[in-house]
DNA sequence: AGGAAATTGTGAAATAATGCACATGAATGG
DNA sequence: CCATTCATGTGCATTATTTCACAATTTCCT
């Protein structure tokens, strides 16, 4: 294969999932490894794994299996986490704090270079992991001096609309937003919308129809 | 239909989206929603809706549409977020803080009513919601004397598989796992795994497929 | 060297989800 | 009271995704 004939959806977020496992493993596991044997560590269909990764190239030895640790190089390369990005973040509430000082992100390449607030008594103030706040006005100057192209929204759901126009204007082409809100920009601009109660209301129906019996039985996210 | 024909997981997923919009609307909006609107409003097809909705019952008056309150009333049977749930979290850190604070779960009929940590200095503390923060030690005890069904983790990834296992022994039933691990339980419970690095994994692949023109175009989430 | 065992990559089949298109029923207005 | 308009519910076609199953390779053992 190798030619992205259509890849779904699904499969990129498989190979994020992937790579999980594969980490842990270069730490202390062996060198190869097949794919039946991620397909267990996953949840998912050996097959699945397989025709997963061969939509970007033949990365697996046959007979043999997969090089974890070339696997994983290729993994990365191919979801663009093989290099840094940096990121800046609006709404310095709870959640906010709780991503900027987060270090799975670091780790994995996602650095917040700014932080934004509204509110005056925020504006200013030192973060523990060393940025300062600035005001929201200057979203736009200070997003198209550092290039930034990725922003995180969490600010209260009324603001997210706004934020995430303003974000757009200045030049950021993807968000990540964990308001409770549906948010649109009008540019071209890529949305992920995180919202933590659907997650437990989906939690909840299948939790429901757990006790009648209903096979509602749901695939692991 | 009516009847539980195999109905999509997706369809959950989407339920819990309809319902956003529409509660907005309930407090100033028409009293009256067509399939067309609300589609237009979760950016999905309208058909899409009327499936989903078709699935649980005839919600819907030809030639006319859905009335918005008894739509929600319904879309929430269904869900089972007409009552209330009780959740406790383990893992006291700074996500598990903005969680327990955060107003919109409660809202939602979500109340955390137990919170666990295994750090000395945190245990005993009053947290402001209320909680006090309880030795993780205690879970089984404090989740069978409340019987909560449902439990939220926010510890370091190395502790999670552990906590999960205590939480599903202590009677637990369904997990919200935010550590960024893949946890399995051995007996019958659900898990619903949130890692916000997947998602912005899945940013920033078709990011960085946007420069290069290639249709990646992911519908939003 | 040659056969057995292992495991990939992939076409084809099976399964699942989506979207179209229209019959059906409700409201409106003359 | 009939015609027109509107919008639902749904059978069916279409499209997408998953899984099966097996030929193709590689390794290992004798
Ligand atoms: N805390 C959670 O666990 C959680 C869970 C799910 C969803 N959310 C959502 O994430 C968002 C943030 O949650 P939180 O708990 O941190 O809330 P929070 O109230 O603690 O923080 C919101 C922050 O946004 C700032 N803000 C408001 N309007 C702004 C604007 N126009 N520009 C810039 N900053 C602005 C506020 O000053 C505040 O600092 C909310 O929409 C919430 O519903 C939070
Ligand atoms: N903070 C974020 O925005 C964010 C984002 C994505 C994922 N996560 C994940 O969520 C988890 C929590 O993140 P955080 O930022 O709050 O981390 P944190 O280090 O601030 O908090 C972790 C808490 O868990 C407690 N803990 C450790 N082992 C425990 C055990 N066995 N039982 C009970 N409690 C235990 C610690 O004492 C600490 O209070 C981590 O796995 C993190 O990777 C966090």
């Amino acid at each position: 294969m190798t030619k992205d004939s259509k890849i779904p959806n699904s499969t990129i977020e498989r190979l994020a999932f992937y790579s999980r496992p594969l980490e842990a493993l270069l730490k202390d596991g062996p060198p190869i490894i097949s794919s039946e044997k991620l397909a267990g560590l996953c949840g998912v269909n050996a097959a699945q794994v397989r025709k997963d990764l061969a939509y970007f190239g033949e990365f697996g030895v046959r007979g043999v299996g997969y090089e974890i640790k070339a696997l994983l190089r290729e993994i990365k390369r191919i979801l663009g986490t093989d290099r840094k990005w940096t990121l800046c973040i609006v709404g310095i509430g709870n959640l906010g704090i709780s991503l900027v000082e987060n270090e799975n992100f670091r780790k994995r390449g996602y650095v917040f270079v700014a932080a934004f607030d509204s509110d005056a008594r925020k504006v200013g103030t030192r973060l523990p992991c060393g940025l300062t706040v600035e005001h929201e006005g200057n979203i736009g100057k200070v997003v198209k001096a550092l290039e930034i192209k990725i922003g995180v929204i969490t600010t209260p759901a009324r603001a997210a609309q706004r934020v995430a126009g303003i974000l757009s204007k200045a030049g950021i082409k993807a968000i990540l937003n964990f308001a409770p809100i549906q948010v649109r920009t009008p540019e071209r601009c890529i949305i992920e919308n995180v919202d933590f109660s659907v997650r437990l209301e989906n939690l909840v129906y299948h939790l429901e129809r757990l006790y009648k019996g209903e096979n509602t039985r749901k695939k692991q996210t």
